[in-house]
DNA sequence: GTCTATATACTGATAGAC
DNA sequence: GTCTATCAGTATATAGAC
């Protein structure tokens, strides 16, 4: 993680301890990644773990409701811009630069929603869980209403929005899979990979205004 | 699965097991999978599968390497198509189809391909993980080929290539992730949905001539 | 071929020292 | 607050009966 947006969400030996479960969560999977696991990229026992988290799902569904945070005040810098199309592209930008700036809660946002899309939940964890479930569903909606405004205006074209919101939401996320963080990163390189994927994903929408910059 | 196209490929004994297990590691994830789950979707123990697989890792891997088969296989009835365009569009088609048609043996390739990024591999695992990876390269390259003769041909514009692929190939694997199979389903329904996304991915890569179907 | 033990190892979580 | 020690549960894999 460069600059870790959540440094000021929480105090620092908690997040000390989130930043490094969300790396080995990303590494490895939830199911693979142990305690030790966490632990050891801490260089402390898990007994410093438990001391804040009463268990291992507790720890991921932390990691993983900051990294829904992210993306909601991310989209949410945009909600003054006034035309659809505008406020479409600016939260698409908005949100492909949060996956790459905080990859590894992304991942375990993601392991959440798949997690949940297989049924396979313990009870303790389904509360947590329809939260987070929750919390992207409405984050998803803001995505689909302004997909649809814009339709609406003729300046976007295309046959199912279910469809079409998955993708764009796919194409936008996905450099959270392959976006490798070079040496001498700075926000210009990310921003450039960012505007490709805006591109890609309002070009994909049939975006009728060509996609200025 | 519907209609498995892996059927005729090994005896139907270990064909059973290898689709029981896709069906688990698409559930709940490799890790999460124990052999006692797939034996119990299979209705017998583990006694069975053991008899026919060393380990789990090479339960895994063949799982894998089926649906890679899978792939290749339908992306090679489109060598014939002289046209670059043409020939990108029916491989993103049957790409996209072979998504929806073996997701369970899907996932188990993508989580093959994470477990890669991740370098979480044993060493026993290494070999057959790194032949799997140089699989999905060979068959990533393809597609990468293919569409740099579109784009010299000026009939696809995008800034860096090899995000373009990247972006490409996830819109079109997404399937996956997010197609439901409804109940009384038709080739017809898996095709229309194939298709909006290779339309979807090829407008994002700007395709100049308007997607005509 | 498939099943029934069972050996062996690992992991989540707890209790108590410091 | 963090560490050490430990328990209980579970998983991989094997061996041998049938």
């Amino acid at each position: 993680m460069n600059g870790d947006p959540a440094e000021n969400l929480l105090d620092e030996g908690q997040m000390e301890i989130l930043r490094m479960a969300a790396l080995c969560f990303m590494e490895r999977g939830f199911a693979a990644t142990s305690i030790d696991d966490v632990a050891r990229k801490l260089g402390c026992t898990k007994g410093r773990i438990y001391h804040f988290f009463a268990s291992k799902a507790d720890l991921f569904f932390s990691v993983a409701e900051i990294g829904m945070e992210f993306n909601h005040k991310a989209i949410r810098s945009c909600e003054h811009i006034a035309a659809p199309f505008d406020r479409l592209r600016a939260m698409a930008l908005a949100h492909s630069l949060s996956m790459i700036e905080t990859r590894a809660y992304q991942h375990a946002v993601w392991q959440g929603v798949e997690l949940h899309l297989r049924g396979a939940t313990t009870p303790e964890q389904r509360n947590r869980l329809d939260a987070l479930i929750a919390s992207r569903d409405q984050y998803s909606d803001v995505f689909r209403d302004v997909m649809e405004q814009a339709r609406e205006r003729g300046e976007l074209t295309y046959p199912d929005a279910g469809i079409a919101r998955q993708l764009m939401l796919v194409a936008l996320s996905s450099p959270m899979f392959w976006y490798k963080p070079r040496d001498a990163e700075t926000l210009d390189d990310r921003i450039k990979v960012a505007r490709q994927c805006v591109d890609f994903a309002l070009s994909g929408l049939g975006a009728r205004p060509p996609v200025k910059r």
